[in-house]
RNA sequence: GAGGCUGUAGCUCAGUUGGUUAGAGCAUCAGAUUGUGGUUCUGAGGGUCGAGGGUUCGAGACCCUUCAGCCUCCCCA
């Protein structure tokens, strides 16, 4: 028999696992509750249509489409038709609600954007929600990158104050810290990145531009250039933005903002991206006043976001940590017009979102998970048979009504074998009801950590493991 | 889409310029120990050496093909 694998880039989760993942989903949920979002949840799937063309051409590339059942069923006539359509798949990227109608879901973003068009008469704007769920991308798996990997995003729509820009940092910040996750935030708009490339005479080429740039940390200078003489943008004009990293290296970044609006003042709509982020930093510094939070927010103008539908500010969170190698752990940004695209215009809306996955990978490599998150079943009552095991099951209901977590085993099998099920799954407790425990109507009480043990009722009992 | 590395027991890995019956640790099971776990000791089970082909008297090893996994670039959380 062949041994069994999952697919590529997918992963099971133990429980241990589970129990980690579920305490960063927890710590998230109760902030987003605690700054008024409110849950949602969409299908897996969405219709293929809803997704293309959204995320870019590699975005596109990146969707896991799924065959339409009941191929085989068709009429002659259709697959014909069929045919030729799939013979164009195989040809070049194509494809067709024929043979392909729906997919799965890529993100979380696009997917509200379809939920908000459809719900916009029962949803009171604006609506502030978080949703948790896992996304696919066919990407090739490798270190911090699945296949199948969860985001948790919240987003407000319906508003264009920055305060919501604000509170999302907020939120940001109140997160890593709770996680005991250093990070540092940077923050940009795609408004100066439009205004620079006013600036240096190539409005057009915005995207070549910022995706060039947003790789400085990685390859430098020199590196940029190149890239962005491959792609034919004439690096005389770009020269200006060296000049810029260069006076904005240093300082806070109220400083970092005065000497960049010098800069941007033959850019109206850099100047207006610098007044965004400006007044961002205001709202959220009037938030935290007086909180014990040590954000790490940094203005980055070479911070481009790969999600071409925002258009104001934008975010990134990578972590903050020499011993960790990792890539953003969040982003997030506003969008002007994203229900446009599903006919219902008008309506803008920022959002951010946690990267779990990476967040989990990046908390194990800190050591920063608390160690009681991995607790299971916490007492075991052993199992003698006979009438023993009818009194353990008595027992065992005890324990649970006074909210004990605790489980009987199953089998009367030979006690050694017992104690060493309990050690290996780590109990706090091991309950013996017994012959001689039973006439007396009490319990042997095991405590497995220290190897004490004394015979007490089951109120005492009680009262000592819930201690 | 481009490149690199690795595939040997359930897991982590040894395996000499190609040489007889492929090993270790961990894990599992049994016993020492039938109402007392962790430590220890003894024993057992477990392998088409990823798959297919080739070279050779002989291949786990060398060559080709293929598949899978990991990593890097691209891009992203």
């Amino acid at each position: 028999m062949s041994k069994p694998s999952i697919p590529q880039g997918t992963r099971d989760f133990t429980p241990a696992e589970v129990r980690r993942r579920q305490y960063i989903f927890g710590t998230l949920r109760r902030i987003f509750e605690l700054y008024g979002f409110e849950p949602i949840e969409t299908p897996a799937m969405e219709n293929l249509v809803t997704l293309t063309g959204k995320y870019g051409e590699e975005g596109d590339r990146l969707i896991f489409k799924v065959l339409n059942n009941g191929l085989h069923a068709q009429s002659d006539e259709v697959k014909g038709k069929m045919t030729a359509e799939w013979q164009k798949m195989l040809e070049k990227p194509y494809s067709t609600p024929a043979i392909t109608e729906r997919a799965l879901r890529y993100d979380l973003t696009i997917p509200f954007a379809r939920y908000m068009v459809m719900h916009q008469n029962d949803t009171a704007l604006p609506f502030r929600r978080y949703q948790m769920q896992p996304v696919w991308r066919a990407d090739r798996p490798q270190k911090g990158r699945y296949r199948e990997f969860w985001q948790c995003d919240a987003d407000v729509i319906g508003s264009t104050s920055l305060i919501n820009e604000a509170e999302l940092l907020c939120i940001y910040s109140e997160a890593f810290h709770q996680l005991q996750v250093p990070v540092k935030i940077k923050l940009n708009s795609r408004k100066v990145l439009a205004g620079l490339a006013e600036l240096c005479g190539v409005p057009d080429k915005l995207t070549e531009l910022t995706i060039a740039l947003d790789k400085l940390d990685k390859i430098g200078w020199d590196g940029v250039l190149n890239e962005l003489q491959q792609r034919n943008i004439p690096v005389e004009h770009v020269q200006r933005i060296s000049d810029i990293l260069d006076n904005t290296q240093t300082g806070n970044n109220y400083t970092r903002l005065n000497v960049l609006k010098d800069f941007f003042v033959g850019s109206a709509t850099g100047l207006e991206g610098l007044e965004e982020i400006s007044k961002t930093l205001h709202y959220f510094h009037s938030l935290t006043a007086g909180k014990d939070l040590k954000p790490n927010i940094d203005i980055d103008i070479t911070l481009a976001r790969g999600l071409n539908y925002y258009t104001g500010v934008i975010v990134e969170v990578v972590c903050d940590s020499d011993k960790v190698k990792m890539g953003s752990i969040g982003g997030g940004g506003r969008y002007d017009d994203l229900t446009g695209l599903f006919g219902l215009k008008g309506v803008s809306g920022v959002g951010v979102s946690f990267g779990i996955d990476r967040i989990y990978d990046v908390m194990e490599e800190l050591g920063v998970f608390p160690t009681n998150v991995v607790q299971s079943a916490n007492v075991l009552v052993a199992n003698f048979g006979g009438e023993e095991e009818t009194y353990a099951l008595h027992i065992v209901q005890r324990l649970r009504e006074a909210g004990i977590c605790a489980e009987v085993y199953p089998d009367a099998s030979k006690f050694d074998k017992q104690m060493k099920f309990a050690n290996k799954k780590g109990f706090s407790f091991v309950v013996l009801p017994g012959s001689e425990e039973r006439k007396e109507k009490k319990v042997s009480l095991k405590n497995f950590v220290s190897g004490s043990q004394s015979l007490v009722t089951i109120e005492e009992a009680i009262a000592v493991i819930t201690a």
